[in-house]
DNA sequence: GACGTTTTTTGAACCGGTCCGAATCGTGAT
DNA sequence: ATCACGATTCGGACCGGTTCAAAAAACGTC
């Protein structure tokens, strides 16, 4: 393929300068339409097919795009392979549709098309847990938006976290459930851990912020009624099938683990689904037997075996925000998107 | 924010050279480990974030970044709303990240950030209905891989849509079925359509390249077996929830229009699982009463209720390859991707 | 036909790097 | 001390456009 044709070779071939021809394509008001007429039919005989965007970008500095990053030190792949990611980025996608901006997916892996590489205006980052990966975007003087809990200068969206976790328990005590076992979720590949219930504050394996968050709002709603979170069994795994295969399943072990438990309180609800499908092998009917409750209300909530009780928020409309949030501009701002119980067959009082 | 520091603010800090600068950052072992140090330490000092991919872009000529176009005259947004496009893009994005290349999501809409305004190195597009979208694409001189039907100038994939069909029909036929209902895809927003058999062939008004060849997969099994296609009714319509309520329920008018039919050939799955529904509406039991299968494997496919009959592919394996043969480069080539019969429970003998 | 305006067109600077050939530096041998 | 040669560093061109002030052309008026 032989070198594309530039701005300058039109302008040379029609006898005119580039500014001209530049005009032609960008202001054609401004150039005389018999010129105009005369320009256009050169460089359609060259066969020009326009500004290139890349001359267009460094000149104006700006790339008309954004970036996204997926959470945690995983590739783009993630958009696809996980629920909240997919829906989070068609959120983001529709806004950019909205606004005319582009759309580059960015790996958070370093050595790959990353965060210094990618032609963009600005990110957007689907989680806070790599605080690292932000850091090299306002190097380079990016906006950036962070779905999840950020510093007070970066602009961020989280969710009522909190709220929702002290609703959802509520819930199960209002039917009235005592003894929990907590399902929670690790944001890291290793062994499932059980914790014991000690009566102190314990420390736990590979929670993040938003889990934490969600722990509070469960130990709220059970000081509410008298109850410590510290009193309640916790387990900490994921139940999917790559750590069963490697250690064994999460979920089933907390089961086993906490038998006098009426209820279980997963943090979210893959953990969720999978308590109800543990319970099942386990000969358990849910809710008679054991109450479940998740949250999140992924798209398989509602379809299981039974629906799940959890608690709804919206990863389209998060990506959406963080996408309007970064293309508005502006000062440093932290959006806390509502949560809302969703009660459905998965709970029901303690069996007598 | 005030101007960014360039290369040149460094260079001209430290005394050196633009040249000296870039090599610290591009080729370090250039330059002496002292020098380099100092240049270093000046950068850091100057908040310097490394060299901006705008201007190596530019020099380079290269973006190291692939722009992917939805089906037909949608927006970006199609990505996330259809499984199809969504396990495309996830083929593609594993491929780029693999090789370490950027990916940009790019509308098919005029006026938008589209085909000529994206930086990218080349385009992939998910599907070869609009060529006149391929058209500004080359005569930006970008390469383009097109999964569709395309001119042999350019990459294509395909499926064996022919084969496929053929073989889903076979296997009805291999089961004792005479008498079908051909029910098609409408790839525009228009009524159904009814076309009665004939004995000639029909016009008929939505279907695209992909399903004239799975047309006349279903027209050589019955040759095969001495059956001619234009003896058989042909029902175009999508069954989608936006078709029914605008214009009625296809698939269900197929079952009303030919109820003669034993078996219903739905051209992809979508039309298969509202054949199913449909069906059960109207008390009619699959397969004992009536067999359906399907074409493409889509998730949902093996979940329903019977588990469909149905040609599998990969959308994920295409976008896979779709990327692979953009960023290899070399003379246009045209893959067809293997199909396989996935014979499951919807499908049984006619009822005597 | 001369002159003041307004509209078009032009030339040069700039955006932020990379790259290549030439100039300069440093070092070991003579 | 001088020379040759390889390792570093430098200067300038280039990538493909946009932009702005100034020059040139067109237009209207007296």
């Amino acid at each position: 393929m032989r070198r594309a044709v530039t701005l300058l070779d039109v302008a040379r071939a029609a006898n005119v300068s580039k500014t001209t021809v530049s005009n032609v394509f960008s202001w054609p008001e401004r150039v005389r339409p018999a010129l105009r007429a005369r320009i256009e039919a050169v460089a359609r005989e060259l066969h020009y097919a326009g500004p290139d965007p890349k001359g267009r970008m460094l000149s104006s500095g700006k790339v008309n795009a954004i970036g996204v990053v997926p959470i945690g030190n995983f590739g783009i792949t993630l958009f696809f392979t996980h629920e909240y990611g997919n829906a989070f980025l068609g959120g983001v996608a529709h806004t950019c549709e909205e606004r005319g901006v582009g759309l580059s997916l960015v790996s958070g892996r370093a050595n790959e098309w990353g965060i210094n590489d990618a032609l963009v205006d600005g990110f957007i980052f689907e989680s806070a847990e790599q605080i690292d990966l932000i850091e090299p975007a306002r190097r380079r003087r990016l906006p950036v938006v962070v779905s999840g809990v950020a510093g007070p200068d970066i602009t961020s969206i989280t969710i009522e976290n909190r709220k929702g976790a002290r609703e959802v328990t509520r819930h199960l005590l209002e039917l009235g459930h005592r003894r929990f076992v907590i399902a929670s979720v690790m944001w890291q590949f290793v062994p499932p851990v059980f914790h014991p219930p000690t009566g102190a504050p314990r420390q736990f394996v590979a929670v993040g912020p938003p889990i934490l968050e969600r722990m509070a709002g469960v130990a709220d709603a059970l000081a509410e009624f008298g109850l410590s979170f510290d009193d309640m069994p916790v387990m900490e795994g994921c139940g999917t099938p790559e750590e069963e295969a490697a250690f064994g399943n999460g979920p089933g072990m907390a089961l086993d683990l906490a038998p006098e438990a009426t209820a279980v309180i997963a943090l979210n609800d893959g953990v969720a689904l999978n308590i109800i499908e543990q319970a099942k092998k386990r000969g358990l009917s849910v809710p008679r037997d054991l109450s479940v409750v998740g949250f999140d209300d992924v798209a398989g909530a509602a379809r299981s075996e039974p629906p799940l009780t959890t608690v709804h928020h919206s990863a389209f409309e998060n990506g959406r925000l963080a996408a309007s949030l970064l293309l508005d501009g502006g000062p440093p701002r932290h959006v806390v998107m509502p949560v809302k119980l969703v009660v459905r067959a998965s709970t029901a009082p303690p069996r007598k």
